[in-house]
RNA sequence: GGCCCUUUCGUCUAGCGGUUAGGACUCAAGAUUUUCAUUCUUGCAACAGGGGUUCGAUUCCCCUAAGGGUCACCA
């Protein structure tokens, strides 16, 4: 193990694992293999309102289906009757710094509070006593006056009496023992130009004075975000942060926490964003855009992988398919794109095709079994179930479609009545007759035989003098119940001579 | 609106002063498969605009425009 190398995926649980998150998890972990660095999953739940039941098992869940494993991080419980206490996901590491410490932000709160209280007495922090409604007015005037809304710091040079046993909440009166309710927020230096290097911007400055002063320690004891990230990235030893570019503007924030703090910020990577087809910012409102739903409508997590590791990064050469292995050596922060991509699912689409066709035909046969069970299709004959997979497999996008492409060789199907037509003429009718005596007289060669039936067709044609289309369609029709299809050989050998002479005889008028 | 970021085919992108501006997806045409699908070949299609710098700008600088992000006791 590298240890400059520390790395973290670090999500909040408030709904299902979407594509974007997979992207900043899987550069993370990209870049964490790539340099046998260690790669953490942190679980930031500081907002208990917008908490939501089951998001944190499907953000474990789905990124351990798409094969993108952490090193540290909550270990998914085994036993599920646990799954509604947080308490049941045990760090999974044995070797990290922060050994024995939890990776949600809830069970740190003891941590944050003691380094609020470290900026409270260096007088880089202060309590804040204005409502919700205060702070309303507040932003409604600027708002008018066509200002840009900010804090206004009213509170800031309050005189601050400090009783910190109490969370975010300062005892104003310990005669009557009345709470009054604050928030601590942070002291914005003015007039002060922060300057950062981001890894794929470059060098960012902003001005201290359009930043205002951040409420770092909010009324209910949690800490916000900013001071919870740069805490908990202090202590778990990150190197490099890399995460959505919506965190740039912010970073300033976090660079001044990270000096009142005496400790030394990270390697700052922003990644672009993954935008809709609107070029907005990737958004659940725009669609159901999770993992869960990817995989659930048919898509492989080779695919998505591999198609959401090309938002936003490309190798120098021409190659596009890459399997995770490849991307964990190929991928570089240096070749990060810095603008936005939109997500475009033709493409995906068509990724997925490939490596429909291209995965190990066993893989592949194995992922769809579920597919037939739904459908109550009997699969047991695993040799024409792998043949019917194979052949089907060409047909589709998504795995789901693949009990549509591949039922007509499994149930009887029905036949149209152009085809029926087609079938009854004279010409066709000669055709099966020709095929069923052929095939029933030399039973035991053609059963032996590897591939007969292409040279069979040959000899249909120079013995009927029919040939095109008025050999193949009525065959075709007979076997697969329709004009198009597979190729006649192909057909016979997957149902073997048993039931394809069943299927010919039954179009016989 | 302030600030920050971004800008090459419809989409994802290569390009890091001199290229017929390349690839992939999509679309179109053709070939193969006697059909369908696959596969292969070819084609359509882009440097946001305007100024500089330079012998020479897609590439460097400035301005404009457009798009996005951000401006919460959300992350």
């Amino acid at each position: 193990m590298n240890p400059e190398i520390r790395v973290r995926f670090a999500p909040s649980p408030t709904g299902l694992l979407h594509l974007g998150g997979v992207r900043t998890a899987l550069y993370n972990y990209l870049f964490a293999k790539q340099n046998n660095g260690t790669f953490i999953l942190r679980i930031e739940d500081t907002d208990q309102s917008r908490y939501v039941e089951g998001s944190v098992e499907n953000l474990i869940q789905s990124l351990r289906e798409l094969g993108i494993d952490y090193d540290e991080g909550p270990n998914f419980p085994q036993n599920k009757e646990n799954l509604n206490s947080e308490t049941s996901f045990l760090p999974i590491s044995q070797t990290s710094v922060s050994k024995n410490e939890s990776y949600f932000q809830s069970e740190r709160l003891d941590l944050y509070q003691k380094h609020v209280d470290e900026l409270l007495e260096k007088g880089l922090a202060y309590r804040c006593y204005c409502t919700k409604e205060d702070l309303e007015a507040m932003r409604n005037e600027q708002t008018q006056r066509g200002e840009t809304t900010r804090y206004n710091g009213k509170c800031r040079n309050l005189n601050q009496e400090t009783d910190n046993t109490n969370a975010g909440n300062e005892v104003i009166s310990t005669k009557v023992s009345v709470i009054k309710p604050s928030v601590i927020r942070m002291k914005m230096p003015e007039n002060r130009i922060f300057e950062f290097t981001d890894m794929v911007r470059g060098v960012i400055q902003i001005s201290s004075n359009e930043l205002e002063d951040q409420v770092i320690l909010k009324a209910d004891g949690f800490p916000t975000y900013h001071l919870a990230a740069v805490v908990d990235d202090h202590y778990m030893n990150i190197s490099h942060v890399l995460r959505g570019e919506e965190w740039l503007y912010s970073t300033p924030k976090h660079e001044f926490l990270y000096e009142s703090l005496g400790w030394k910020p990270p390697v700052w990577v922003h990644l672009p964003l993954l935008l809709n087809t609107d070029k907005t910012k990737l958004s659940k409102r725009h669609g159901d855009f999770s993992v869960a739903n990817y995989l659930k409508m048919g898509y492989l997590k080779e695919a998505i992988i591999n198609f959401v590791a090309l938002l936003g990064w490309h190798s120098s050469d021409d190659k596009e398919l890459y399997t995770i292995q490849e991307l964990e050596k190929e991928f570089s922060l240096q070749r990060i794109t810095k603008s936005g991509a939109v997500f475009d699912i033709t493409k995906l689409d068509w990724m997925n095709g490939w490596y429909i066709r291209n995965l190990p035909l066993e893989n592949i046969a194995e992922l769809c079994k579920q597919y037939f069970e739904k459908e109550n299709i009997d699969i047991s004959n695993e040799v024409k179930y792998l043949k019917v997979i194979n052949r089907a497999r060409d047909q589709i996008t998504k795995l789901t479609e693949i009990v549509e492409q591949a039922k007509v060789f499994y149930s009887n199907f029905e036949v149209s009545i152009e085809n029926l037509e087609i079938v009854q003429s004279e010409n066709s009718q000669k055709v099966l007759q020709w095929f069923i005596q052929e095939i029933e007289n030399n039973y035991a060669v053609v059963a032996n035989n590897q591939n007969p039936y292409s040279e069979m067709l040959k000899r249909a044609s120079e013995n009927l003098g029919i040939k095109g289309k008025n050999l193949f369609f009525p065959l075709r029709i007979a076997l697969f119940g329709d004009c198009h299809g597979p190729d006649i050989p192909m057909l016979i050998d997957i149902f073997g001579i048993d039931e394809s002479l069943e299927k010919l005889k039954k179009m016989i008028f």
